[in-house]
RNA sequence: CGGAGUGUAGCGCAGCCUGGUAGCGCACCUGAUUUGGGAUCAGGGGGUCGCAGGUUCGAAUCCUGCCACUCCGACCA
């Protein structure tokens, strides 16, 4: 992508409603537009992260054997009646009506309406376990959104739902989301840490939040230094063993780890001191087995291998994309811009042309445009006539993992400085060579 | 919802106390000179001063009401 034909929005001063560091770095790098109180726009670049990411947990939801499916952001509240939270909700649920005057909601979460799709088609036990997720917007009127797209109104959140015959599979269930979202998050470029927690408005007796350390992170938590060493899943795990899944999970909960509100002052009194890492925590995902909760209330039952019916056994799993994006970015920037983990940066290389105009320049700069997209890269080519300065300041703003610089003098010695956004190292590299160099696949 | 604060050009701000018809920096447009870490010069465009009332000869400025946004608390992916 070249960027004068981008639509890159940089902000060279901070906007002064933006408190924390992602909220400014994301409004400075033009990757979202505020629209209102907790309700944002996605631009180009922002969108692009954004794919990004749900990509991934898209992947990993497939692998730990969920299915994709979408259902609407506006639902009915004859379906959330029947399991009795339209009363219970609260304000949180934006309740509309239609031209009918009929009682409608935008969806803060799809328990109903996917226990609907349910109970409609699955009467065996022979079909499960069944795992349904979609990605799609919520909106919660939050009675206060703050931090930008961290706690904002209207988010993306993927949300998966599990159903099985009985405790024991439902746990089986519960296991293999746990395990996939260890391994979402480590693939974000993210240390994420399991700690049991409160099951809040969802319901349900086991929860877990996935909570990454930041300063900036909104709830208070304790852990064990253990997880920081802690081994993750690898791609070739197996998620039909559940006896490795289970033994992982038991690797995973057995270190102390709990936010403010679980937090039991005894057992971490006992721990040695040493051992003890009190931070503050950016929850990124929240998953709950809530057995009969919905599917008792809503009539989704299959026939056992008993002959009898049974209410299913029921969890949810969530991870807001949205808010990743600003956690990934609270965990990963300097005072310079954003450091995009490879996996998640909007483009892959910025090419930056210090002379734009230049016919030498020009032409390295295009040879090497087209022969790193050849190679699979996405490059942003900074060709427009802006000075270098600036153009370095941006390209660490927006914190592609590489740039490549050519200016004059490379152009007549044939070489590119390569950058690495990360570490800051620099090379010199003959133009022939770029490519290969950077050609590597991103982990 | 309680407490605090802010609304003046796309962004950051001054002006308000002590009323006289709006200004600075950046950004943007034109031209020239420039180009290895946020250029220089010259010219130019852009504002219902958050909204509505009121006081006054006259309101960005004083008064009243409302709205929006931000921060602190209870809630949460």
């Amino acid at each position: 992508m070249r960027l004068s034909r981008y639509f890159l929005p940089i902000l060279k001063e901070t906007p002064r409603e933006a408190e924390i560091v992602s909220h400014r770095l994301m409004l400075r790098a033009g990757m979202i537009r505020q629209q209102g109180q907790g309700s944002f726009s996605w631009l180009p670049l922002g969108k692009r992260v954004l794919d990004k990411v749900c990509r991934i947990v898209r992947e990993e939801q497939d692998r730990a054997g969920a299915l994709e499916i979408l259902m609407p952001t506006i639902q009915s509240a004859e379906l959330w009646r029947e399991s009795g939270r339209y009363d219970d909700y609260g304000k949180e649920m934006l309740r509309i009506k239609d031209r009918q005057d009929r009682d409608m909601l935008f969806g803060p979460t799809n328990e109903e309406m996917v226990t609907e799709i349910f109970r409609s088609y699955v009467k065996s036990y022979k079909d499960l376990p069944l795992n349904l997720y979609h990605i799609q917007w919520k909106y919660r009127d939050e009675v206060r959104p703050r931090f930008g797209v961290m706690r904002s109104r209207e988010f993306l959140m993927k949300d998966a739902y599990s159903f099985d015959l009985d405790y024991a599979s439902a746990r089986a269930a519960y296991n293999r989301m746990f395990v996939s979202y260890l391994r979402t998050f480590t693939r974000l470029g993210l240390q994420a840490i399991p700690m049991r927690a409160d099951t809040g408005p969802i319901g349900g007796d086991l929860s877990h939040e996935f909570i990454i350390l930041a300063d900036t992170g909104e709830s208070q938590v304790f852990c064990q230094r253990d997880f920081l060493s802690l081994p993750v899943p690898g791609e070739d795990t197996d998620f039909s063993d559940d006896a490795e899944i289970g033994r992982i999970v038991k690797e995973w909960t057995t270190p102390y780890a709990a936010t403010d509100e679980m937090h039991d002052e005894a057992a971490w009194e006992r721990i040695p001191e040493a051992e003890r890492l009190s931070a503050r925590g950016i929850e990124v995902g929240h998953i709950f087995h809530f057995g009969e909760k919905y599917s008792k209330p809503m009539g989704a039952k299959v026939a056992g291998p008993d002959g009898k019916d049974h209410f299913v056994s029921m969890g949810s799993y969530g991870i807001g994309p949205s808010r990743l994006i600003a956690a990934i970015i609270e965990a990963s920037h300097d005072e310079n811009g954003i450091i995009w983990p490879e996996s998640v940066a909007p483009f892959d290389v910025a090419l930056i042309n210090m002379k734009a105009g230049d016919a030498d320049c020009d032409s390295a700069c295009d040879g090497l445009y087209a022969a790193l997209t050849a190679a699979g890269r996405d490059v942003l080519y900074d060709d427009t006539d802006q000075r270098p300065g600036g153009k370095f300041a941006t390209a660490d703003l927006v914190g592609l993992p590489w740039q490549v610089i050519v200016g004059p003098r490379g152009a007549a010695s044939g070489e590119a400085e390569i950058k690495n956004r990360a570490t800051g190292e620099r090379s010199t590299v003959p133009l022939a060579e770029v490519a290969a160099r950077l050609s590597g696949k991103p982990a």
